[in-house]
DNA sequence: TTCGATGTTCGACGAATATCAAACAATGGC
DNA sequence: GCCATTGTTTGATATTCGTCGAACATCGAA
């Protein structure tokens, strides 16, 4: 088998307390910020002080939660977030993440 | 004694993910839809199918994270939203409030 | 003063959460 | 083919969360 993609959520199956609780988390903030809008990006940026399977354990939150899309390429990965979702909550990510503290 | 005043917290003290948090419970959220701008409601009107007590928790919750200003009046309570913490997170609440299901 | 109405506090309980380390899997380079 | 790199999965653990019922506190009314 090579790379089966992961599941991402229609965004319409998200839920708004859903996508709330994936965002109240100090870590996945912080690795949403790390992420420009329109443009991939490997784990190596994020600078979370956390374990691997942590992190992990942060992107499948993100990627259910309809915020992020998770793609695998050769032996890393490519995140970036979801445009789709600012269709089923309009302005809501880019609310929170203006919001977000700079540290 | 008389009643002594609720606990509220100063908006600079409320962290982002703390509202965050906050906003993700649907019961926290149908509350907070309940409330009309600048205007006080009794716990009344929440149509709301969790115990007394439980209600009570999520007041807590609301009112440390600086959503909600709780006052005591006789027996009842008094809840409104805050307005002030539209100056330390600008549209946050109520982008959150736009999007939540009318339900 | 006694009682009813209205919240709050206090355990308690099950479920979910955040975290880690260790084992596992897949890929690309040697 | 072998191995290092990079994530994922799997326990395990400690914490937090949402919920309830029961006991308590406070106030207003009878």
């Amino acid at each position: 088998m090579t790379q089966e993609p992961y599941p991402h959520p229609d965004v319409s199956e998200v839920t708004l307390p859903e996508v709330l609780h994936a965002l109240s988390d100090p870590v996945r903030l912080s690795i949403l910020q790390a992420l420009v809008p329109g443009q991939e990006s490997a784990w190596s940026g994020f600078m979370v002080s956390v374990a691997p399977s942590t992190l992990s354990h942060h992107m499948k939150v993100l990627r259910n939660a309809g915020l992020i899309t998770h793609r695998k390429e050769g032996t890393r990965c490519l995140v970036s977030l979801r445009q789709d979702l600012g269709e089923r909550f309009p302005g809501l990510l880019d609310t929170v993440l203006r919001l977000a503290p700079v540290a």
